[in-house]
DNA sequence: TATTGTTATACTCTATAACTATA
DNA sequence: TATAGTTATAGAGTATAACAATA
């Protein structure tokens, strides 16, 4: 289910590229780690996006195990958890806090809102603006969704302790933000 | 480039779900942190998942960034440095160490083949295998892009200290291993 | 003119089934 | 019967252009 295979798509590929430099320096056979499906990775395990990479389809796995019988996907679960601690809520908020093309939330709302978790009410204030908010059925997905991700969350980081998970939260704060505080 | 919709691709999303428990207990307005697009995130930004997603979003940029104009994408720059320090790599292999599923990666390294950058060599010992190799130019790439990823990992990482560096590094490896040592 | 939301569309990524050729 | 690689295809994720309604 999704590959580790660094770090972002999208990016061209037709042909094309600048070549030579750098040379293969010191790059002895290897020392034992750092490998899987017996190739030496160590040109891949110094580089922190292939680190998050890896991390990443851990937690997704976690996140399937814990959440598949929701029927709810990653996106979906933001929407729910931004939804139930938020009023007034337009589209697009939820673009800007999700970083999702306006055009990609719209399908994602409409599955949601025939599903019966949430509405869309046109503002009275400015009528360009909708109002997205949950049902009562949408309030109890989200909120045993929340419950459920709790369990998660604990089952992931059960391998740090308590101080080492405040401090990689902090570390990966710094790393998202480019080192600016918020 | 990609939004930061929270963990994983791929779930079903049917109708269906299983509802009601878990009260909306203690929470209060909020803190003025926790916050973008002007949306309480209170339920997102303790989720580790959620977090590397943040991480993982600056980092693509990064790579985008550094690589761009290399015309690599992470799957290729990680395929090209993989074959850089193994030999007799066969696809079965390079499937293995990346995560990723056959037929994906005949498509990558048949991109990759026809801009000259490697070879498929059938093998003797058993012909249903093919060793993959680098070219010269691919040599020459690989090791470009192993130069253009230092850089690139020195700017990500500026924002941390040698010791918080190597901290990170060691808490992301516990959590995609689940705490086992490799 | 600018903004909110929408439709249509395209390209990439991911995953599976079915096939071949070898073993 | 099993394995390495391939072909074909389907689904989900991501992105942009163009439009309608409203400001």
């Amino acid at each position: 289910m999704s590959n580790i295979a660094y770090g972002a798509p999208g990016a061209p590929c037709p042909t094309s590229m600048t070549a030579i430099e750098a040379p293969a320096a010191a790059e002895r056979p290897h020392d034992g780690k750092s490998r899987r499906g017996g190739l030496d990775r160590r040109r891949l395990d110094h580089l922190l996006g292939f680190m998050t990479s890896l991390a990443d389809a851990t937690l997704r796995k976690a996140f399937v195990a814990h959440m598949g019988d929701l029927k709810l996907r990653p996106v979906e679960f933001s929407i729910l958890a931004l939804l139930a601690v938020n009023q007034r809520v337009t589209q697009k908020k939820l673009c800007l806090a999700l970083d999702t093309p306006a055009p990609n939330l719209v399908v994602v709302l409409t599955r949601l809102q025939e599903r019966g978790l949430l509405r869309r009410i046109r503002s009275e204030e400015d009528r360009r603006e909708q109002h997205v908010e949950l049902t009562d059925e949408g309030r109890q997905l989200a909120d045993l969704a929340h419950a459920r991700s709790q369990a998660m969350e604990a089952g992931a980081l059960s391998v740090l302790t308590a101080g080492e998970q405040l401090l990689l939260f902090e570390l990966l704060r710094k790393i998202a933000t480019g080192g600016r505080p918020a």
